[in-house]
DNA sequence: CTGTTAGCGCGTTCAC
DNA sequence: GTGAACGCGCTAACAG
């Protein structure tokens, strides 16, 4: 013989307390607190307070498993470690606040694998959208994504194959143009610095190469694509626990690959750095070396973080619209949600040259 | 009359699929899924072929609903832009990785309203356990928290009157030991800089504060609690939507201090700033007025950040564990989960002080 | 070790 | 505009 649970294995009052106090069926009072339009304003108000005595709170496993749904808001990144990425994730939250949407945060840690069995997680979610770092995704992860059956938007690139829609920009046009402008200012031995490449690492590391042929010029040396070995002997630092792809944005690897850039080309007048830590660290091997900058050398990084314009001399970089990005794919997210998107499925926000002291020799760009 | 609804609403298969398929009933197959021990060999191995061939995959808000349990680590933290919160992620997640826990985060962005809303929406999803940064929690935070029926562990401070546990460190300490190791380095006019202050931060002040009145010095000026408008005004930045509280560890708000600090107080000879970003933007200051570190003005930092041995010269600063402060945290937890842990209920991480160049006027401290 | 039965709390039918 | 049933997919409890 089986003992009727009572109202909730804890004791919270559940649907059917609040519906009986209020004197009002539990579906009334279902539909009184997702959607109150429905609900005459008699029986709401009697509803609203009913919760409030009895600080009701609807539980929502039970809502999605009855629903089939969620206010789930997945969100894939790489890293929370790079403020590249954070930068997009305070875009995000801020484009949620004072929605009904939840953010829920995967990690991949830069692991496709690791891609595949968050996506696997979400899915089974039923998540209301999902917002994806990068367009590389694999085979899997794609399928995945397209059978999601929700709003999907990919960002931080840029692709003319979206699997709904994709909101970033061109690393390949951000190096390229990054590195025209160092041309433009008379350097001639350009180096690109990296430790470890992601897909889109790749992509500027292109848009470099693009940018130098055009000219006429070649690479000095490369010094990009450190093995994973030699990174992983790098992390080894007490507290760390610093996992590779970590260490390709540290200062102390930007000194390290550029004291070996000038080994490898005596010749070098610019470095073109894969990120800023890396080009801070580049700057402050200048300063150790007695190296002047710009003159003798030129500095440029990628993200154009906070502290860039903060050096001495300051150093220019690619500033790329990362919380601008994640504000706009939750806003894209909402109206396709409520199937009002209008934009197109490509949208490139495009990057800008942020031209300082470290690279200006001969003054700005002539346009 | 009700239609038998087929398999799951929207076609993939559910538990009395996979039962049916291995010719077993559905708790078995549940038991099987959750804990093969309890299982036969035999019926195990039906079970798992029928799983693999229907490419079952269980559904998490009907698990959570019947069985009032999740395998949600609920993670509150007050920011997600800053180093030293990112670091202790790595670390729960590290920490986590090949355990049911799944992480679910919580991003407060230093507003106790949000906790509490956080925390609320946290604790109706009854989660394994709650991982929350700090032991200031608001009256009504700390109460769902000790209601919550599942361990607490709090992070990155420490208080004599925990929750449940608390790991951590000991934020004035650590700042009273990075202001004795100035005063040992000759240093007596010290300014102490800081954009904005939270709880820790003004822990950190008070040992300072501490520091100097035992050696019988005094503060030669305050450039700290930059009032909120200040902030704001400095926020304007481009791309930014950047809020308040990220520009208290902005490079260029360093700088700017610096400068009123000397104005202040024409005497100074070091600063003690309160976070390493500060004391970066500070470096370039004295590069850019031709000011010698650590001769004329000693600089230190706080939370030891990896940039802070690349800089040149290299910047001292007090090193806090956070990466092994989040892995402990969650080995703690799942000690706790399985009542085996034998702990203590106050655990004091420690802070390193990282005496580098900018500080080292005399040679290293004697012990 | 395995199956049966009965709900977890809610939202979806469909009637009124 | 409101209510009554039923079932979302799974697991707790008991019996065997």
């Amino acid at each position: 013989m089986r003992r009727p649970r009572k109202s909730r294995g804890d004791g919270r009052p559940t649907i059917a307390d609040v519906a009986a106090r209020a004197g009002v069926g539990a579906i009334t009072v279902s539909r009184a607190l997702r959607n109150p339009a429905q609900v005459s304003a008699t029986l709401r108000a009697l509803i609203d307070e009913a919760v409030r005595e009895l600080n009701y709170v609807p539980d929502l496993h039970a809502r999605a498993l009855a629903s089939t749904r969620t206010d789930v808001l997945a969100v894939l990144v790489p890293s929370l470690s790079h403020t590249v990425f954070t930068d997009v994730l305070r875009g995000i939250y801020d484009g949620v606040d004072g929605t009904k949407l939840h953010v829920q945060l995967g990690n991949t840690r830069f692991d496709p694998q690791e891609e595949e069995r968050l996506l696997a997680g979400f899915v089974r979610q039923k998540p209301s959208a999902i917002i994806v770092s990068g367009v590389d995704q694999t085979p899997a992860s794609r399928r995945m994504l397209e059978e999601a059956g929700c709003p999907v938007v990919q960002i931080m690139d840029v692709t003319d194959d979206p699997i709904q829609v994709v909101i970033g920009f061109r690393h390949r046009e951000a190096g390229r143009r990054m590195t025209e402008h160092l041309i433009q200012q008379g350097y001639r031995s350009i180096a690109f610095i990296s430790g470890w490449m992601s897909g889109r690492s790749l992509e500027r590391l292109y848009g470099y190469q693009e940018a130098l042929a055009a000219a006429g010029l070649s690479e000095p040396c490369k010094v990009h694509s450190l093995s994973k070995d030699e990174l992983t002997a790098l992390a080894s630092r007490a507290d760390s626990g610093v996992p590779p792809f970590l260490e390709f944005s540290r200062p102390s690897l930007g000194r390290e690959m550029f004291r070996r850039a000038k080994e490898l080309a005596p010749g070098l007048d610019a470095v073109f750095c894969n990120n800023d830590s890396l080009a801070l660290g580049v700057l402050f091997e200048c300063h150790a070396q007695g190296i002047r900058v710009p003159e003798d050398i030129g500095i440029a990084g990628f993200n154009d973080l906070d502290f860039m314009d903060a050096c001495y001399p300051s150093l220019s970089s690619v500033r790329t619209h990362r919380y601008r990005n994640g504000y706009a794919a939750v806003t894209a997210v909402r109206q396709m949600l409520q199937g009002s998107y209008e934009g197109p499925r490509v949208v490139d926000l495009g990057v800008e040259v942020m031209a300082r002291q470290s690279t200006l020799r001969r003054g700005p760009d002539r346009a």
